[in-house]
DNA sequence: ATGAAAGCGCTAACAT
DNA sequence: ATGTTAGCGCTTTCAT
């Protein structure tokens, strides 16, 4: 390519893009941030990389640079799903929210479709014939943790069950889910799978099941969520577990960005299904 | 700011800066990211990110890409830290690898002091009054590998002793550790330490061995590398590791690019010392 | 068909 | 001290 400045400077636009992300770059950024690149690069658009660690301050700073490169448009993304309030007003280039979503329905955002996730992950507990199903998760302020529980619980309730426990909020640590074990353990009623709001919480509760003599997936089948290969890898049995297709995000959201630069703009939130990765802790013969 | 194009066409420099990474973005290469995007932020220069896959032909695109677009000066990084080729012979601005080194000495390098890392660990040890000590890591061709059981072995000989049981190389995984953990207690001297090659191999051992009988770190005291948060929390007990300061190499790199742009280049490897991150896993009073 | 020139927005050097 | 202008490298338009 020839001086990209100059051509930039004439034709007004510079191929460049930037990406925002708001919390620190993390374990769901970066398959975002590869899937992104991949659609962008295809287009000869380069990505302009900000970390704005949470701090709105950096948010905003970062921004007027991006503005003042004269991006043709932003992908803005975060470690959280929950909506935030749009990165700016009335900006002079297009917007993609991806993986969180903008509270202004004008803006088009592009999210995994957690509440179809956590169905999958209950009609697969109940089709391998399990019928008393708890769910362990994150904190009830993360919502995350509330929307795959509310869909986690409708999808059973629609199968006409009740859980087998009241949802367990708490942290999304391996140390809760085995904390969360000891609960589950201590009632009354014994339990036969457990879907996890996270493939750590998973983890850890199949370690604590299983010291405490259970057996993973013969007496309690186990379906993480994220399908974070080390953690699946790592747990014993190998974890079931919902794949949101990060990367997918990423590159859905970073097309339909290429599209609003061409002049196509959408708008509004579109949910992108996840997986699930049938592993050992949901095989219905463990032996073979 | 005002229009970046024009100001770039007219001074010649773009305040932007390329990042290579030649295997794809990672664990490792987000601190590295972080660290770099910290030093450069700060100087207001911005950062084109691409990933090169672990492709030789995406890996010279992206050189030209970012020539084309005149950065100032290119950041490679890698998610091994073995020596690479240049990744182009004489370019017009400065070049720094991070965490990979290049293998043409007058290039610029900032890397881990890996063998200083495993030094670190086996003294831990012996300070902690162990003396039968085993070393089990990655792959025998691995370059981390071979450096850090060089640089263990040898600090166990230069206090006079011999390790308790040969270097046991494999894969970088917990089901090698849970493997090589088999291999050590049936060996016939017990053994009271071992240094593992990383984390996700010292937690395999952890699980085997306290699953055999043996306790952590009473009866063997354990540590890891790399500090990686998910796996040193995860374990139990809780791990000691050798954090290698990926950020302080990403801002280190992009420190000394930022003086090569303004005409100050240094040339050379530098490593960089990492530090022990002690933990329960080689407590002296467990109880405490 | 090929070639010359204007202008994109800015800065720095010059003239007032 | 303030204002004017040339030119960075490219593309596009217009004249040859």
């Amino acid at each position: 390519m020839a001086n990209a400045a100059a051509r930039s400077l004439q034709a007004g636009r510079t191929y460049t893009v930037g990406m925002i992300t708001t919390d620190s770059i993390g374990r769901f950024s970066i398959p975002l941030l590869i899937g992104a690149e991949d659609a962008l690069g295809a287009g000869q658009v380069s990505v302009f990389l900000c970390d704005a660690r949470d701090d709105p301050i950096r948010e905003q700073y970062y921004l007027r640079t991006l503005l003042g490169r004269q991006v043709d448009g932003i992908i803005v993304t975060g470690r959280r799903t929950q909506a935030r309030p749009p990165i700016g007003p009335s900006l002079p280039v297009p917007v993609v929210y991806a993986f969180i979503s903008s509270t202004d329905p004008a803006d088009c955002s592009v999210v995994p479709d957690e509440a179809d996730g956590a169905r999958r992950a209950i009609e697969h507990l109940l089709a391998i014939g399990r019928r008393r199903v708890a769910h362990v998760t994150g904190p009830e302020h993360h919502h995350s943790a509330t929307v795959r529980a509310a869909a986690a619980m409708s999808t059973l309730a629609a199968a006409g069950l009740e859980p087998a426990a009241p949802v367990l909020f708490g942290e999304w640590s391996e140390a809760w889910g085995r904390q969360a074990a000891g609960i589950l353990l201590s009632t009354e009623a014994p339990i036969d799978a457990v879907f996890c709001g996270s493939d750590q919480i998973a983890r850890g509760l199949a370690e604590a099941l299983q010291e405490a003599g259970r057996r993973v997936p013969a007496d309690v089948a186990l379906i993480g969520f994220d399908n974070w290969d080390v953690m699946v890898d790592g747990c014993r049995p190998a974890l079931t577990s919902i794949d949101m297709d990060l990367e997918g995000i990423g590159r859905t959201a970073a097309e339909l960005l290429l599209a609003a630069i061409n002049g196509d703009p959408a708008h509004g939130r579109r949910a992108l299904p996840g997986r699930l990765i049938p592993r050992a802790s949901t095989a219905v013969h463990p032996a073979l």
